[in-house]
RNA sequence: GGCGCAUUCGUCUAGGGGUCUAGGACAUCGCCCUCUCAAGGCGGAGAUCGGGGGUUCGAAUCCCCCAUGCGCUACCA
């Protein structure tokens, strides 16, 4: 058996922003290109001109670099089968389409937009098959052709699908399927526009590009007879099919911007990793055992195959995402996390503190919000108060723990900042020894005394660790925001 | 309406006739750790495998029927 060299692609249209479940297609073909020592082509399907939308070219783009994805022929990188724009490839369908209406395999359709849209709409009465057009010009007489071009009628060159017989496929995630000629309509292959539609073009450029395996969604499961009758038509040998399962909402329905942030470019913005994002993303139909579910992307490319890809629609569970991602975080050295947290506080923290901020500060930061936040993006919200001046807004209320009252939280908070104003060393040990011994010396719990010095350093009643908090904000920022909070409490 | 595909804890999944009184993960609950919040550790609850028929000594696993969901049914991809 000769084993072709498995050359797969990605054939994303332009007319929206890529969503997860675009891009796990994407992903599963990269993997399969990897795992298998093949080529990874990215093809754009633009032959949809009404529907372009403006910038999503560079989204799709975008969102394979940001995630890694690279492609060995396409836009930007080239290739021996280009043009990858199928724009750019208009005379290879017409060609094409001309062949099959050279062997019978195809004729001219003059029937105008309304007719069909009768037709279709009847059909939904007839309660009968699925094919909706009645194959009026299958078998016009040239006479008949001559008086509609006379009439400046510009025809679609449609398919001859077999009026009997059914056809047979193999798919490599879901196995034989089987459809009846009867239940094809006679599809559109060139628009009269001059552009082909998704199926021509489609099998053309498979074909000629070398595609070894098609892995696309299973929405387009139903079209692969027509596309296997016209691999046939051509002469040409078929590729092989697996469908991948789709990726659903909450709802259950297909993916779509009802569902929220679901564009990949969104979860960048948000500040999710893309390693976090690729590991997310292959598990959505895929699984290597019974346990085993993080991958890095070596281990991805190692284990991935076409035989564990599941055939059951998946629901996108953003919150396992946002676990995975916080796991990404924890194991991330501090120092390249903050490197990548830099910009987000940049961007995030108010207008109040001052730009630029320390790199050599942040640094310290990081490690104490790192194991809290599970998005780069959450940082601002986690870390504001490390950055902010010495008056932080905050309900005076807070700084009375529980089961204490008004005095004796004054009295906690004055003790302390007595304490901290004698102590030598500002470090974590120091500050927690002193702070321990006071507690015990006034016979109070720990956290009676923690706790206000807390709400009084960050202006909140969860924060990271009180002595390693204050000792990145450092004695006098601790000290002033200590005397604030107990003039706050004071005349409160 | 027709055709196709799918159907295991709330969610992602393991399972491909006996080792399943169905395993793992997220979420959830409890305990431990602990200055709070997290993280981490431990444990609990959670699926009679959509329903009904078969086949078989034996079925989540094979077959049939039904139900439900999704997809397709465009001069969209």
């Amino acid at each position: 058996m000769t084993e072709k060299k498995v050359r797969v692609r990605f054939a994303p249209s332009p007319t929206g922003y890529p969503h997860i479940g675009n891009i796990r297609t994407a992903l599963f073909n990269w993997l399969f290109a990897r795992h298998s020592g093949g080529s990874f082509i990215l093809r754009i399907e633009d032959t949809d001109q009404s529907r372009k939308v403006e910038g999503a070219l560079e989204a799709i783009l975008n969102s394979l670099k940001w995630l890694g994805l690279n492609w060995d022929e396409g836009p930007e990188v080239g290739g021996d089968y280009g043009p990858y724009f199928q724009s750019e490839r208009l005379d290879l369908y017409q060609k094409y389409a001309r062949q099959l209406l050279e062997t019978g395999n195809a004729y001219k359709c003059y029937c105008s937009p309304e007719r069909l849209d009768q037709m279709r709409r009847e059909m939904v009465e007839r309660k009968e098959s699925g094919r909706s057009y009645d194959r009026h010009c299958r078998d016009l007489s040239p006479a008949q052709q001559a008086e509609y071009e006379s009439q400046g009628i510009t025809p679609v060159i449609r398919f001859k699908v077999p009026l009997e017989g059914q056809t047979t496929f193999h798919d490599l995630v879901r196995g034989d399927i089987t459809f009846d000629h009867s239940e094809l309509d006679d599809l559109v292959l060139l628009k009269s526009d001059g552009y082909p539609t998704y199926h021509l073009a489609n099998i053309v450029d498979d074909h000629f590009m070398e595609i070894s395996h098609i892995m696309r969604a299973d929405e387009w499961l139903s079209s692969t007879p027509r596309h296997v009758l016209l691999y046939r038509a051509m002469g040409w040998e078929p590729p092989l099919f697996a469908h991948l399962p789709m990726i659903l909402g909450p709802d259950k329905s297909k993916l779509s911007k009802r569902h929220g942030a679901t564009a990949v470019t969104e979860f960048q913005k948000q500040g999710y990793l893309p390693k976090a994002m690729m590991n997310f993303m292959a598990l959505l139909g895929w699984s290597l055992d019974d346990k085993t579910e993080i991958f890095s992307r070596d281990e991805l490319i190692k284990y991935f195959s076409i035989e564990r890809i599941s055939s059951t629609a998946a629901i996108f569970n953003h919150e396992k995402l946002n676990w995975m991602n916080g796991l990404y975080i924890r194991e991330m050295p501090a120092e390249e996390l903050s490197k990548q947290i830099m910009p987000v506080l940049e961007s995030d923290l108010p207008a109040s503190v001052p730009r630029p901020i320390s790199e050599e500060y942040t640094m310290q930061v990081i490690p104490l919000i790192q194991e809290r936040i599970n998005t780069l993006g959450e940082a601002a919200s986690y870390a504001d108060f490390f950055f902010l001046g010495d008056e932080l807004e905050y309900d005076p209320a807070l700084l009375i723990a529980k089961k204490t009252d008004k005095e004796s939280t004054l009295k906690a908070l004055k003790a302390g900042l007595e304490r901290l104003l004698s102590i030598n060393e500002w470090n974590h040990d120091s500050l927690e020894g002193s702070l321990r011994l006071l507690a015990e010396e006034q016979g109070t719990k720990a956290g009676q005394l923690f706790s206000p010095l807390r709400v009084a350093c960050t202006g909140r009643t969860a924060s990271p660790g009180l002595f390693e908090t204050m000792a990145v904000l450092g004695r006098e920022k601790c000290l002033r925001r200590i005397e604030v909070a107990i003039n706050k409490l004071a005349n409160g």
